[in-house]
DNA sequence: CAAAAGTCAAATGTTAACAATCGACCGGGT
DNA sequence: ACCCGGTCGATTGTTAACATTTGACTTTTG
């Protein structure tokens, strides 16, 4: 039965956060390069910067491991991951994968609202101007893919997707600090993905959606190359 | 230099084990029922009964929640998960998109030792007869899928898979508990997908894989209603 | 002077106690 | 008889102290 309370159902906090709240903030410190790759992360450290134990910070890092944001090793703690070649190549494969099956399933389950959602993203790509930042530019990207692999209703893709996308997240930040394209190259790309996916032809989506990884992957590559170049 | 000390390089315990000693425990407690679906799991209760603190299983029940085992919420502990048929379509979905890739990669990377591996887990399953326990089947089917996945050389797809493994274990269980016909089926169809990979041809490899794991979730599925037909 | 053994501080792994929260039970009111 | 509110026990979330291990420094010895 509907009543007037009914509208602050979500604004009550569901849970009022456990220690999970440091995650997200380590998370971004890691994927925006505040923490540099092969930092070493102390536990005491975190706790005392955080103002909370040892435990839940424990517990944060042993999540971020999972997500292959830090390596852990015994009784010599965390260090930020230094991501080599190798790991770009995995992290895309990987995607891939997981991608095709989004799309796959998405093509006969994308609502009206995961269209809005997408439109909405696609309108911010399009106002993007040359001097964006490179945070807006991974978000928007990720947050376009988001959608997508909701929009698959599998919750188990969605957690593996999860796990990736924090490592995808680290490697657009260099690669768009590396070249600025993204305002250029965005919004065509993203757009044609939905229309095909809206349209619900799967082997076009799916064939589709690998030619967009590869593409991004190899400019990921492109622009790897290029600042190794002038580094060394 | 070799050296009299050489042979027991392996046998010293790389790692004395930390509370992961605990995982695997109680991993195989719920694959093999003997911890039932929608069991009540409290810390305590497994500190005590394991001779540890909460601190260890606190972590072992997270990484088990990780695996998809059991479902944590908070302040109400953990739970053993009740596998639906949707979980079964998720998890067999997912697999298929994690072999597929591992597979696509391991046809150029199939050493002889893989090869080795994968004869000798043949040869379990042509020796097995018709009254096999359970486990056996199980551990024998996932070995080998194991070996595929190994010789992908993909450090995130080997994680991604084990954390999809102890599902696809869970179901198998019951599988093999409901339909005994493991003897008859398993050497043909894994005999057929060696030999595809040995031959290096992706794309037959990878359609022939397909066509394995959809034989398999149609197998699951008819158990399945099968032993709810006869449950219920 | 170099290499190996011994020592030590720093950081993590583990434990036990404290605090907060949830579900169940129980009583009163309509 | 049903529903609503409060209290209580059980269980998890968090904290702080203790034990163990690692890597580096120092010392010793050939």
């Amino acid at each position: 039965m509907p009543g007037p309370l009914d509208h602050l159902t979500i604004a009550t906090q569901p849970s009022p956060a456990l220690s999970a709240t440091v995650v997200p903030a380590i998370r971004q410190m890691i994927t925006t390069g505040a923490l540099p790759q092969g930092a070493h992360l102390r536990e005491a450290e975190l706790a005392t910067a955080l103002g909370m134990s040892r435990g839940p910070v424990r517990e944060a890092l042993v999540e971020l491991a999972r997500e292959g944001l830090v390596v852990l090793r015994r009784h010599r703690g965390a260090q930020v991951i230094t991501l080599t070649s190798e790991d770009a190549e995995e992290v895309y494969t990987l995607r891939r994968a997981l991608e095709r099956l989004a799309v796959e399933r998405a093509c006969g389950r994308l609502t009206a609202e995961h269209l809005a959602e997408l439109d909405a993203v696609l309108d911010r790509m399009l106002r993007l101007d040359a001097d964006y930042a490179p945070e807006v530019a991974v978000d928007l990207d990720l947050a376009f893919h988001d959608v997508l692999v909701r929009a698959a209703a599998h919750s188990r893709l969605e957690r593996s997707w999860q796990q990736t996308r924090s490592q995808v997240a680290m490697f657009l930040h260099d690669r768009h600090q590396a070249r600025r394209d993204f305002h250029e190259i965005a919004h065509p790309e993203h757009s044609a993905i939905r229309d095909i996916v809206a349209g619900g032809d799967v082997d076009a989506a799916v064939a589709f959606i690998d030619k967009h990884l590869v593409g991004a992957y190899d400019r990921l590559r492109a622009a790897r190359t290029e600042a190794a170049a002038t580094d060394g």
